[in-house]
RNA sequence: GCGCCCGUAGCUCAGUGGAUAGAGCACUGGUUUCCGAAACCAGGGGUCGCAGGUUCGAGUCCUGCCGGGCGCACCA
């Protein structure tokens, strides 16, 4: 169905269009003006300099050609027909011209209401879906295999889940890849490492596994020879050397045992666990094949693809396919990646969900895939990067102790203070330990989740654990709370047999949470379309918030006029639908109770 | 040197070229015989880094400067 907004942008468009402008400037949005009107319209100010006439005036025809359509002569227009009327209801209460040509738009009690109950039997809350059945691949997690998963790979995790779900729930069907790091230098060097120690061969375990690779990446920052050794292993390990390859495998095993537990805890989402090694067979054929047409060329000693375009403001090296040394880089098992994808799924967008520092290198692995024909002009590549996670202190996050913080350690962190909090607000006594325990798992996931996800994806951002487990204000758990205690309501509702209804009856306090619930549907298309979980965080908050207002203001359960009574449960409903359905695109769970 | 990103309230952040720039935290005051007060209501707090320009209209677009972060061939 079409949101609210979308209907009165194609009742305004119409009315442009009657009067020989453009039907874009018809566009309606949501008033920012909330104490003059619901709704606003601009377009008259930019058709007063196409039709070089006052904009107030065209303001003027085009009030009086919406009051005409669906009363007489206007209704049709492009032999399309327009009307003001919903299901028999007025859909306008007033239009207005204010300022220097505003047209402001209020909408009738009657056509809120009927638009709502419209909403509320859609069980896609009036979210439209797409039509083509298309492919997104999505690349974000990205742990590499023996290293330990850090506070880094929070946010990637975070918003590609994320963004997964967003893309799923419009209607793609969506692959979420991990892309292990599994073939770069620190393999090399965790393999040297372990001869070294005269244990390569020998089964290590998680917590070895912890403290060997730290170490070989000290001695190779500190040792030249030592690095060399790394980089010889590597290529030997990319070689297919049988027993690199046999305790790579080993160590790879137990890493991504770990690896899974971390994602597992953090409720991320894999399709799947694929890495960089699995593309090794494709990357001789490819390169080859980039040579064969005349894309890939020796420079220094190494095999490049130049991918610099005309018209580039800036410096474009080129992307190394082979080292001097015949060794693979992690452009060349990108781009061999890209192949293995365009075969197997044929998507129409790949998302790469990576730190926004590495644009450059994204930005060369595209070029590159379009240039040597890997992928046609079709298929959108994207590199949704973000920024860096910052202390409080605004530099990169770190423990106490300078080091970088496991995720592992992140999250327990976040589980004590909401257990902790949980005492102290002496709140869930009565329930049983193991969901006691389930429940601050949630607000612990929630409060990290909706404070990363807040922020616009590709600033730097400030983690402050303190601030987001403290529930109060704009967190996760806020949200969780005002969800369970509409959850609490419906229950009781129910039990004095009360149902939500079907109409709504709309009244001075429910107009905001009533407006402000049509508006789901676009706020999920800007989502979607520029990759921005933050605008979905706002509109739970928003929404939870309104809510909170609502259930303050107006005694549901005792409220005697049946009718009103079940519109108000309606609302709570759907509310908590919409929270539900948000707070999912999210990947925040929410618990029964807490 | 070249390029990218950021600069909005004391702090953390929103803000698709539109009206009086908004939230949360912190601060001040108020609200519980009633549905979950982790809540709600009200209040103070701004040279949108600076200077030009485009526009009927600029936090938003363009140019320059200042400040911060990051990146620029054989790490990922």
């Amino acid at each position: 169905m079409t949101s609210l907004a979308e209907k009165l942008t194609e009742i305004t468009g119409a009315a442009f269009a009657a009067l020989d402008l453009p039907v874009e400037l018809g566009q309606v949005r949501v008033s920012d003006r909330p104490d003059l009107a619901q709704f606003q319209c601009n377009g008259a100010m930019s058709a007063a300099k196409l039709a070089s006439k006052n904009p107030r005036e065209i303001a003027g025809e085009i009030q009086t050609k919406l009051l005409g359509f669906g009363h007489d002569r206007d209704t049709y227009v492009n032999s399309e027909y327009v009307s003001v009327h919903y299901q028999g209801h007025e859909v306008f209460k007033n239009i207005e011209i204010a300022g220097p040509g505003f047209i402001n738009l209020n909408i009738t009690d009657e056509y809120l209401a009927a638009h709502l109950a419209d909403s509320a039997v859609d069980e896609r809350l009036g979210v439209e879906k797409i039509t083509k059945q298309e492919t997104i691949v999505l690349d974000y997690g990205g742990p590499n295999i023996a290293k330990p998963m850090h506070v880094g790979h929070l946010r990637s995790s975070v918003i590609g889940d994320s963004l997964r779900r967003i893309c799923g729930f419009a209607g793609f069907k969506t692959i979420g890849d991990v892309h292990f790091g599994d073939w770069g230098l620190h393999m090399g060097q965790v393999i040297t490492e372990l001869e070294e120690r005269g244990i390569l061969g020998q089964n290590v375990t998680l917590e070895q596994l912890e403290e060997i690779y730290p170490a070989a990446s000290k001695a190779c920052k500190e040792d030249e020879a030592r690095l060399k050794k790394a980089q010889q292993a590597t290529r030997k390990f990319q070689d297919g050397d049988p027993a690199y390859r046999k305790a790579a495998q080993q160590f790879a095993e137990v890493s991504i045992e770990g690896i899974k537990q971390n994602f597992g805890a953090l409720g991320v989402h894999f399709d799947l666990w694929k890495g960089e090694a699995d593309v090794h067979e494709m990357i001789a054929p490819m390169v080859n094949r980039l040579k064969t047409k005349g894309f890939a060329e020796e420079s220094e000693g190494a095999l490049v693809i130049s991918v610099e375009q005309e018209g580039d403001k800036k410096e474009m090296p080129p992307l190394i396919l082979l080292k001097s040394d015949g060794g693979v880089m992690y452009g060349t098992t990108d781009l061999a990646t890209i192949v293995e994808r365009m075969e197997e799924y044929k998507p129409a967008r790949i998302i790469y969900v990576v730190d926004q520092r590495q644009s450059l290198h994204f930005e060369q692995v595209f070029r590159a895939a379009y240039k040597g024909g890997i992928v046609p002009d079709s298929t959108e590549l994207t590199h949704a990067g973000f920024g860096t996670m910052n202390g409080p202190d605004g530099k990169p996050f770190k423990t106490r102790a300078g080091g970088v913080m496991r995720l592992e350690e992140l999250i327990s962190m976040g589980i004590e203070k909401a257990t902790a909090r949980l005492d102290e607000a002496e709140l869930a006594r009565d329930i049983e330990a193991s969901e006691r325990a389930d429940i601050a798992q949630k607000v612990a996931i929630a409060a990290i989740k909706f404070a990363d996800l807040q922020n616009n994806r590709i600033a730097d951002y400030v983690f402050d654990i303190d601030r987001m487990t403290s529930f109060e204000g704009k967190t996760g758990p806020y949200l969780l709370y005002q969800a369970v205690r509409i959850k609490s309501l419906l229950r009781k509702a129910q039990a004095q047999g009360f149902e939500p209804g079907k109409e709504f009856t709309i009244q001075d306090s429910d107009r905001s949470l009533a407006l402000l619930l049509t508006e789901l549907p676009d706020v999920f298309e800007g989502a979607l379309k520029n990759y921005t979980p933050h605008l979905l965080c706002e509109y739970a908050y928003r929404l939870a918030q309104e809510f909170s207002s609502f259930y303050a203001a107006c005694h549901i359960l005792s409220e005697e006029d049946e009718a009103l009574r079940s519109s108000r449960l309606a609302l709570c409903e759907l509310t908590h639908r919409q929270i539900a359905l948000v707070l999912g695109l999210l990947g925040i769970e929410i618990p029964e109770r807490m």
